[in-house]
DNA sequence: GATTGACAAAGAATGTACGATCTGAAAGCT
DNA sequence: AGCTTTCAGATCGTACATTCTTTGTCAATC
């Protein structure tokens, strides 16, 4: 009968949110689906879930439709919804794209970017360095700033919004494990890099310091995934 | 009171599909927003909609939020949604993203091809030049059938997604008018010079043919919008 | 005796109706 | 004029009916 288990019981992390549990039903079954607490492929009943939720259908159903949207959940007619699954290969689809996107939003950076902008991206660098991975979480939320400062001025909204959403994905199932040490030290020097690419105006360079950044991460999330049998 | 006017009456084109009006709920509201029969930011009122489609609240409700997922509207809590605007500003943002897209599924699929999938090309080549844009309805069709040769084997099923969705966007939009002369001439001369490309195996002459096409099928799309006001 | 087929019953999704709650704006009061 | 109140309109949530899928059983046939 109950197929799902232990979905909602003791979310450990993310507590700073929305305090009483009043994160929306959606938010709840995106991070079920996306933190791994669903299986792949599992079945996701509406009767089931909106007991587990404490409220009716009707939100847990218009909830999956909007993941339907997003492409969290796939929905066949008259037979309700599946979870989609979050394996290896989507999250190297997803890297992929980034690789293809994130490039593209740097090197227009690279043209628009004041010294101010520049500058702050350097002061949030040197707070990631002095910080050196000794909390994740406030290294996620520096990494997400520095990488924010450089796309959020620019015009395609679209691909800004794409970034963002794959980026949750991605940071969402990063948290589940911690960074090696290589990948530590890579990372911060892969930003050295980078800030000096926009030190010197050099647009290739820039992009392809992205590309290596972004194709990085990707791998090492990847390795982890397989390590756990994920 | 009525602020959506004109939806839903005699949509001429598209009577091949779904004999009954039997299209989905949900197509028929993404139809009028790609279409521009609903205005940009206009409100979306479920029981309006409900009352014109001929069912209840709920399905419209559902449809509402799948479209929201997509981005196709904007829903604020308590007050409903509101039409996402597909303006030139969205469909550039849509290009950009593809002409970063495309290429790489394109220079995939140079290394793999076979034989008989170029020569498939090549017949569906041909037959677009012998039609010569004279049904643009059946241009359409073979012009999408030789980009799916192209990607539909790939393996990043979320990049081809993505190009599904923003083509059918596309699509959408440069069927409300005819196509330049000029442009039909690029388009075949494109497609031609992409052929070629991949006869010789040259990735890097393919990924770049395919950025130019799609640039300039972006280029004319917007150029048409801006032209009659849309 | 095992397999296949139909058939019935349970489970789940989809659709309908209605009540509760919130927003927005016009009317009334100080 | 500015503020409050009130009310209509719309969204959001709950309960129920309908329809489809699925599963389990039984019988008939090979």
């Amino acid at each position: 009968m109950s197929t799902i288990t232990s979905i909602r019981q003791a979310v450990p992390d993310r507590d700073d949110l929305a305090e009483d549990g009043g994160s929306s039903i959606y938010e709840r079954l995106r991070d079920d689906i996306i933190h791994g607490r669903v299986k792949a492929n599992e079945r996701l009943k509406v009767a089931e879930l909106a007991s587990r939720m404490g409220t009716s259908t009707n939100p847990v159903r218009e909830a999956l439709q909007q993941l339907r949207g997003e492409g969290f959940v796939i929905m066949t007619p008259n037979r309700g919804a599946r979870v989609r699954p979050i394996d290896e290969e989507f999250v190297r689809d997803i890297c992929e794209i980034e690789v293809l996107i994130e490039p593209a939003l740097t090197r227009w950076f690279v043209n628009i970017a004041t010294k101010g902008e520049i500058e702050e991206l350097e002061r949030v660098q040197a707070e990631i360095e002095s910080l050196n991975f000794e909390d994740e979480m406030r290294h996620s939320r520096l990494d997400l700033q520095f990488h924010r400062l450089m796309y959020d001025r620019h015009y395609n909204r679209h691909a800004v919004d794409l970034w963002v959403r794959h980026r949750q994905i991605l940071g969402a199932i990063s948290r589940q494990f911690t960074t090696s040490v290589k990948r530590q030290k890579d990372v911060i020097r892969e930003h050295k890099d980078l800030l000096a690419c926009l030190r010197q105006q050099d647009p290739d360079a820039a992009a392809a310091a992205i590309a290596t950044h972004v194709s990085g991460s990707g791998a090492h999330i990847i390795e982890h995934m397989r390590a756990r049998r994920y």
